[in-house]
DNA sequence: AGAAAATGTGTGATAATTTCACAAAAGATG
DNA sequence: CATCTTTTGTGAAATTATCACACATTTTCT
């Protein structure tokens, strides 16, 4: 596959559904008729569908993520984007990983290196993106009922399940954070599972984005000194991340 | 939403993808821009996604199975459906139930009734669809490593995760069935689990088309004996149908 | 190195599809 | 029953896609 190729799959996924006229543009050393022809190809591999005036993405579990929640992911999604870049370039070769339930998972989920990694995930929907694009890692499902609103899972025995598990690097989405409230979330079941998660992994990583911070939602999780590092984006403001500093956590 | 509109809709979600001027020759009561004008409207409520020249299923799980057996699934995709019909039919209300992984299962699970279900399935393709397709039914996943030919998950700790669960009605898929080597499969992994949830099962049911009767595969799960009803295709032949009744299985 | 072949790219004509505005028909409301 | 609203059909106009061919670039072979 030529590079141009690459790169317009990459805009594709990054952006979920394009137009041609959008391509052309960004594309503009190209001619319109070339770059049909690379949507041309592109689909003929399954990595888009070619629509109306454009294409999008092949949406395997995506659409899960960004077709349920509706537009407002989209918005942060550049955001979102930055952040799982900078946290995949924390991911080590033959690591045993835990990736959180969530959008910007899943947008680290692509990122990920396809190499030897063992991902053990709450969120089937990630798990089956992973297993479907790339050919080396593992994907380990937690078992017990699959909550509509989250697409995770959650089990009384997610206790059980842990531990046999071992997990090196967990990367964790919160939905709100404040000094006093440490980070939170808007289910309880969630807030459990992350607990356990916290409680075994010996690296935790807090991914959240600008826009999450100084929101609080009904269920703590965890505080500052339970996590390791923070990953957020170029918008959080430099006081809050000097706070995190301060209480010895790593920013990115 | 409208009956045109819901035929529609459950005639795209056979086909997978249609061409406008399908539609219109299915729907010929009705002028092209009225059919238009129904796929803008399914388009907006996310039941599909219109292409170049028709529309194509929304794909949340849907591509996780047609997109990657490819077109061998769709062959017998009318096949399929109408086991998947039969198989509904005997879906009670409250009832306890186990789906297996597969192209045919997936087809089950669309068309179960939107009603109070639990259901468990080691296909998290499967809990998605219809975790995202119906508000009643309450879905399991089973936990441990996804399979990647299969997208279905299988766990050392299997028999730990049903011990809890009182599986009443079991919808088993098999690969290949002969009289002498019983009901086969692919894969090691499948076949432990099948084994698993056909011991704890109440009753079983196979869902099987006919294409697969008289082929062998590696592994062996289960036998006549084990199962209470095979649902199968009219294709199936009267002699091997005549054979199972004798056994003592009902043959839907 | 140079010719031949294969592949990739741009152009404009042609064909197909989609959109739009508006009129006709069907249904709802008082 | 008149009137308003919603739904449906029609054809023209705009947009978008396809195709054939010319030109450029890269690869292969001698």
């Amino acid at each position: 596959m030529k590079e141009r190729q690459e790169a317009i799959k990459r805009y594709i996924e990054r952006k979920g559904d394009v137009t041609l006229s959008e391509l052309t543009k960004e594309f503009s050393d190209w001619s319109e008729m070339t770059i049909r022809r690379d949507l041309e190809f592109l689909e003929q591999r399954r990595f888009l569908i070619r629509t109306k005036r454009g294409a999008r993405i092949m949406p395997t579990s995506y659409e899960v993520s960004v077709g349920m929640y509706g537009e407002r992911e989209k918005r942060n999604c550049d955001l979102k984007q930055e952040i799982a870049a900078k946290a995949a370039a924390l991911v080590e070769t033959d690591i045993s990983m835990y990736l959180d339930a969530g959008s910007t998972a899943m947008m680290l989920a692509r990122e990920l290196p396809d190499r030897n990694l063992i991902i053990t995930t709450s969120a089937p929907n990630i798990g089956i993106e992973i297993v479907l694009k790339k050919k080396n890692p593992t994907v380990i499902l937690l078992g017990g009922t699959l909550q509509r609103k989250t697409i995770s899972t959650c089990g009384l025995n997610v206790l059980d399940q842990l531990k046999t598990l071992n997990i090196d690097t967990a990367f964790v989405c919160a939905s709100g954070y404040t000094e006093s409230t440490g980070f939170s979330v808007g289910g309880q079941h969630e807030c459990v599972l992350k607990r356990a998660i916290i409680a075994s992994a010996r690296r935790v990583i807090m991914l959240m984005d600008s826009s999450k911070l100084n929101s609080i939602l009904p269920f703590t999780f965890a505080q500052l000194s339970d996590i390791d590092t923070i990953v957020t984006d170029s918008k959080a403001p430099e006081s809050i991340k000097a706070a995190f500093r301060a209480a010895g956590v790593h920013v990115l």
